[in-house]
DNA sequence: TTGTTTGTTCAATCTGATTTGAACAAAATA
DNA sequence: TATTTTGTTCAAATCAGATTGAACAAACAA
């Protein structure tokens, strides 16, 4: 048995509390796991890389939790690993460059989201053709001219993306 | 009993369920409840208004889902109530410019958040200052600077707000 | 008046997602 | 070698939020 005093939790400062809570609630919103942001939170006041073991003490939350929600903020790039000296244990530390990551979560989760969108509302379109034959000419009329609305909205939300991008730089 | 032809609920066409379906799911991306997209997209190509228990019926979904998920969709701005001659129910209606009511809901609930985030952040560095004595001053260090990179961000995210709502005018 | 229809609310239920904990593998130490 | 520690995976438990359906009120019709 061999317990450093690092390892030995002392409970977390109101600080470090605070921004857990927030990073939860953040998560949440964001529509990822609580205990997703809570770990980002508790990395990103951390002094020192912490292992999982010390994040799932420091949260009370289970080795399972830990294991998975780090992958997902190593996948999303807010932590990574580090290898402290000759420890056998896996170290994370919180990315501090918000900016950087918000912009690469934007990347992979916003754009691949209005992509399908995107491919989703051709599909409709698609449909419109196929149901031809049940529609009333009216019908067809109404339901071919509100696509096209939508066909224009989603150029125009095509237009506007690389200018977010931009301004995001 | 007095049952119209527009009541005797024929089976929607392929185009319209397709666009039931991409309502909800775009809904469930934003973190509104499936239905309350489902109901929209139903409306969004109805040749007509349509009453809520139409609605209910066409989307098989209760009374009770039908009379909130209408609220919520009033309260955004997405659809409208119309009377109908004499009728005494309810009609729906969607609201067509996307556009406005993009805006509208931007307004409403990601500003609305991001306000929530910012006072959050002020009571953390609040906490902060309760904290000092319980953290050794390299750990005061590294937290204050840290939550002063936080503050810069949430700065620079304020400037870049008004940007955004300009673009989508 | 009584019976029908519409619409709201809310407690109970259902459903999907998160979290847990046990089983397991890998790597290291004694 | 046996033992300890870390970390992954996945089935089961748990939880949060959505949906239902029953109770009720309101408006109207018979």
């Amino acid at each position: 048995m061999n317990l450093e005093v690092d390892t030995l939790s002392r409970p977390l400062p109101a600080v470090r509390l605070e921004l857990i809570d927030l990073g939860g609630r953040i998560a949440q919103a964001v529509g990822l796991p609580r205990s997703v942001g809570e770990i980002y939170g508790l990395l990103y006041l951390a002094a020192k890389p912490m292992s999982a073991p010390e994040i799932g003490d420091a949260l009370s939350i289970s080795k399972g939790s830990v294991s998975t929600g780090t992958r997902q903020l190593l996948a999303l790039g807010f932590i990574h690993k580090v290898w402290l000296q000759a420890e056998r244990k896996d170290y994370f530390q919180a990315e501090l460059e918000l900016g950087d990551m918000m912009r690469a979560a934007y990347d992979r989760i916003f754009k691949v989201r209005a992509q399908n969108a995107d491919r989703r509302l051709e599909s409709v379109q698609e449909a419109l053709k196929n149901s031809r034959g049940d529609l009333s000419p009216e019908e067809y009329a109404v339901i071919k001219e509100r696509l096209e609305r939508l066909a224009k909205i989603k150029k125009r939300t095509k237009q506007f993306l690389p200018l977010i991008e931009r301004l995001m730089r």
